[in-house]
Formats: C-alpha cells, structure tokens, sequence
DNA sequence: TTTTTTCTGTTGCAATTGCAACTTTTTTTA
DNA sequence: TAAAAAAAGTTGCAATTGCAACAGAAAAAA
C-alpha cells in the first residue's frame, strides 16, 4: 500500500513525530487511556482491541491487521471501561501523535505533507470497514447478519463460494450472536437449501 | 468547528474544487453509486442516507447532521443496494472530490493545503460515532443496548438525567431493534428500578 | 509425540424478541 | 384551526435467541 510506504520512508528520513515499535505475541501495544491523540499503524501482525468488563470478562471488541489504523482518537472521549490493544502475533507499529500530524514538525521534514494525505486514507479505509460491520450488526436475525455477511464476502470475491476468513467462534463475535445459535442458524440455512457449508467453505445457492 | 471555517474559507476565496450547493427537504443530495471519491460535508441541515430494500422498504442506513461528513468514499465499493442521502430539512452541502484533496487544485489555492487535514479531523470525528454506534448494537440484548446506550449520553453530558436527543422511533433504529420490544424493555427498566422515564428524559438509577 | 488448548458441532430449555394489531398522544401540514 | 401524519405506548403470541452443558475434531504447545 502506498500510504504504508510513504510513512516508512518518512521514518526513515528520521521524522522524529514517527516512532516506530516492535512487540510479541501478548505484549501491550498501547491503551485507550489519556492518549486522546495518539494514531498508531499496524504495519505487520495481527492486534486484538480489549476490554474487561466489569465480571473480568474479556471482551474483543475490534481487531486489527496489516495496514490498519487505530487508537484512541477513533473512541469516544468519555469511555466507562478501560480499552486496551493486543498483539496477537508478533507486530510492528508505528505511532504517530494526532497533532503532529496537522502542524509541521521542527525539522520541517519533507515526508511530513504526505503525512495527512496518507493518514486520511487509511482512516477512509477504516471507515468502510466499520460501516460493513454497522451493515451487518443492523440486520434483526442471525439468518440476515449471515446473510449479509456472505453476501459482502460473495460480493469482493466475485464468487457464490466464499471462505469465511476468520474461525467462526470470531465470526459469531464480529455479529454479536451466540455461537451455537450461530451454528445452529448456519444448519438451518444448509437444510433449507440457502447455502451448502463445509467447515468455513460456504457455497450460497440462493438467487 | 475550525475545519469546517477553514473549508469556507478555501470555497468562498475561489477554490473550483470544491462546490457549495443548497437542498430542500426531501430532495436527493447524492447517491452511492460511481461516485467512489466523492466526499460531502453537512454544513447545516439534516440528512438521511436511506435504502430501499428488495421489498421496495424504506431504510434509513445512517444520518447526518451539521459538520457531518460522508460519501460513497465512505463505503465499501461492491453494495447490493443503491444508497441515497435524502435531505430531511433544508441543507447546505459543500462537495470535494478525494483525489483533490490529495493533489494540489491547478489554481494551488492557498486553502487547499488545510483542506486534507481538515477533511481528517472529520473524517476521524465520523469514525468515533461509527465506534460509538458499533460499540451499542454490539450488545446482545435490547436492555444491554439501550444501558449502553444511555451511558455514553450520560458521561458526554456529565449527568445521571439524559435526554435522548432522537425520537424513540429513531432510537429502535439507531439500536437496531423493534421498537415495541425496546419500548417494552423501557418499561421493564423503570419497572425493575433501573431507570425512571418521562417521555425521553430518563434518569439513571443505578450505581 | 503426547498433552493441552482451542474450535466445531449439537441440543433442550427458558428468556427475549419480533411481529401484528391496536389506541392514544403529539406534531406537522393544509 | 382542522385534518392528516408521525410518534408513543400497549399487549398477545409465535419465533428466535441466548445460555448451559455437552462430545468430538483440530490446532497449538510442551
């Protein structure tokens, strides 16, 4: 991506507003906690977005891969619980403060304008994939937020044969559902002839 | 909203990239279909972003209010449904095309360069909301959705008494769930000490 | 390789929710 | 200001869902 890119080489040049981390499998990256302008980038691994709910429960509340862009600056200032990021595998990241994005840095460094541009597209880029997720967590039933998942993988992959990406133990929280309901809606749509399901493989038959 | 003066500024000194246009009610401010950069800004007035359903069902997917952005920029490029954003009272909508926000306008207005971090700090703004909302319907039951809901009206007004500042037909929209089971759940909730009610002034009564 | 952990798959049951069909109240429009 | 439209409020009932508690398969760790 070359957004990516442009950052890099802006780090690289020695911009000293990018600073750029290393962390393992379970390690913090950061927390949702007073750093109201901090924007990080995930440029490999994966990351889990945390929180625990007042029982201890852990709860995922979003999570991140290659190229993705998070922090606190996309929450609510006014957050009841403590939200924290996960590395989920070995991850590098870079971190950037909010405002040194809009005003220049000292050094005046020549990648800094490209900074906002390319900030600007990987937070449009965040925005599609919140309103894919809001597309389907507004759907009533089970059946439809299935259905309107397939149909949004069906439909990037120009394929009726899509492979749910993710285990579906994620994907029944990425809908908000139970997952044994979820399973037990997956085998109501197979016995109903709307899809054919092998393991995550999931043909739809329908239309 | 600074960004918002700053983008008024670039517009009424003659910047021709971007271009200011008026709407009444009901009138069809854009719709989602090729027009993939395209990027709007709400400067006063209200809008719907609405889709109508194989039924032929009206459904209002998301709104706008003053200082929103929003644009097909904003979503996933393969949508099964044509969306359209409707104005719902009288608007002015200022209109920008991304790949102008990135390279200079011919003219190198002097305004286009706040124009990009402007169009960020929107755009970040857009995403705290979509959290906001992802964050609600992803509660599994109509009562955690409208706590949680009423929780972050609560801790943005610093006050245990909180309006809801939408009809409560919007509000099951906005939750995603039907309205006589959530009005049915708010009486639970004042029933069981939780809440009292008074039309859409509630109070909170726990902890 | 064995052990441990995570994921998949299943089912009964109780609780929640959506749907439909109303009445009443409030707001908007003519 | 009268009429029309939208919103609020209610309730019974059937369908969906979450919960709990399993067993077996697959993947990861030791």
């Amino acid at each position: 991506m070359d957004e990516i890119s442009s950052l890099i080489n802006a780090l690289e040049q020695g911009c000293s507003k990018i600073q750029k981390k290393y962390f393992k499998k379970n390690e913090i990256i950061t927390t949702y906690i007073q750093k109201r302008s901090q924007i990080c980038i995930l440029m490999s691994g994966k990351a889990d977005l945390i929180r625990y709910d007042l029982n201890g429960n852990k709860d995922i509340v979003d999570n991140f891969n290659s190229n993705d862009i998070f922090g606190e600056a996309f929450y609510p200032v006014h957050t009841n619980n403590e939200l924290s990021v996960i590395a989920n595998a070995n991850c590098c990241v870079l971190f950037l403060v909010h405002d040194d994005i809009l005003r220049k840095c000292k050094s005046n460094c020549k990648f800094h304008n490209i900074l906002s541009s390319s900030i600007l597209e990987l937070t449009l880029n965040n925005a599609i994939h919140q309103n894919t997720r809001i597309e389907v967590l507004s759907k009533r039933s089970i059946r439809e937020k299935l259905l309107s998942y397939f149909s949004i993988l069906s439909s990037k992959d120009f394929s009726k044969t899509v492979t749910i990406p993710i285990s579906l133990t994620n994907l029944a929280d990425y809908l908000s559902v139970d997952r044994s309901a979820m399973m037990r809606e997956l085998k109501n749509l197979a016995n109903e002839g709307f899809i054919s399901k092998n393991g995550s493989k999931i043909k739809l038959l329908y239309k």
